[in-house]
DNA sequence: TTCAAAGTACCTAAAATCAGGTAATTTGTA
DNA sequence: TACAAATTACCTGATTTTAGGTACTTTGAA
């Protein structure tokens, strides 16, 4: 009796960790590793992408945003089962993960046993965290209805600059705009983060791999 | 014949990295991953630390910092051959742990042939790069010779709330300290990292993983 | 015990940020 | 084409940061 094994993708542009994952599964009588990609255009492209049971995604990675990467795959393949992993989590790309319709979260510093343990829960419908994941979804904070905005192309080229130690003057003369067209965008940056001053937008945007 | 093969130690807090590795190795008739360990203790612990030939070291370890590890070993066993590995790099942290005795350095998102390129040059005695770290390397910036400031402890607790967003009051009051007093600490910190800002300051520390 | 480093605190003044507005033009898309 | 979103720009004023000093006390290591 041939039991059909569950189909496993990664998308992750670290080979090793894409062999480390491999080599997990290889020794499996219910999962296998069906395909692995290092770019979310190279999953796109794959033209067996609808037999992916389940999809490992890195969150960072270095050309795209894994939370829209996604919502993306989530839209086009509604059934197919996706878990965020990542090597340090913050709290809230997590929800924002789960919100574009993962079904879970594992930090990469998983046991293996983990890993295993999540994704069949997860084929189970439930939502599942790996122990250091779920440990920061507990803790409830504050500062935890604050989503990650939705930038406008403009603001993330100022963001950018400000990341970068730029003055308001100094990005003003970068990108040929008015002073206080600049403070305008800077000001609305610190509105949309909900943070109070760019020391702290700073901090949230590279904790949270943006940009 | 029994050629004696190179003996590898691994020493990082992702066991799917580490697996990783081991199956990169383990069809090689030149090396073996002698053993693995998830925090500098462990390897610290390890009875046969003497045996090692090259440490394939993570840099952004949770409780420890690579850098440091670093220094501790090479102190300890001069001739054992350090390779820094991490996600991502910056030039400054890749300069310092290269100053710190390492023999060089690798993205993990580098293809397992360069991993043993990488360290079949270092134990020929050469400082080794993976393809994109060599990138960051070459592109020469006035900003380099901005090494890793050695931090007081006081000058670390003001860093950690600088980070969170904290203004001089904030912090003064946290710390019951005259506002006067911290805006001295606030103006040393940014003179020993030569930023100009603390949105610069927040972008090095994080990127650098200090603190 | 002695000396350097760390920690504390104060002064002044220029520069930049932050916060509250308003409003015209341009862009993209339904 | 019509409408919403984005981009641009200006005004004012309070607050905070940045930058240049000096100087006394405490702490820790040689």
């Amino acid at each position: 009796m041939s039991a059909k094994k569950t189909k496993i993708a990664i998308l992750d542009d670290h080979p090793l960790i894409i062999e480390g994952l491999k080599l997990l599964f290889s020794a499996s009588s219910t999962y296998e590793v069906l395909a692995s990609f290092t770019s979310a255009e190279e999953l796109f492209a794959y033209d067996n992408i609808n037999s992916i049971d389940v999809l490992l995604l890195d969150v960072f990675l270095t050309d795209d945003n894994g939370i829209d990467v996604c919502l993306k795959v989530k839209k086009l393949h509604p059934k197919m089962i996706i878990l965020g992993m990542s090597s340090q989590s913050e709290r809230s790309i997590v929800l924002q993960m789960i919100k574009n319709g993962a079904s879970g979260y594992l930090l990469k510093s998983a046991g293996l046993e983990e890993f295993i343990y999540c994704i069949t829960h997860a084929l189970n419908g439930s939502v599942v965290f790996s122990k250091e994941v779920q440990k920061i979804i507990d803790k409830v904070q504050l500062s935890d209805l604050k989503s990650i905005p939705r930038l406008t192309r403009r603001e993330k080229e100022i963001l950018k600059l400000l990341i970068e130690g730029k003055s308001t003057q100094e990005i003003s003369e970068e990108l040929f705009l008015s002073y206080l067209t600049t403070q305008t965008h800077r000001r609305n940056l610190l509105s949309k983060f909900q943070v109070k001053n760019v020391a702290e937008l700073v901090s949230f945007t590279i904790k949270n791999g943006l940009l």
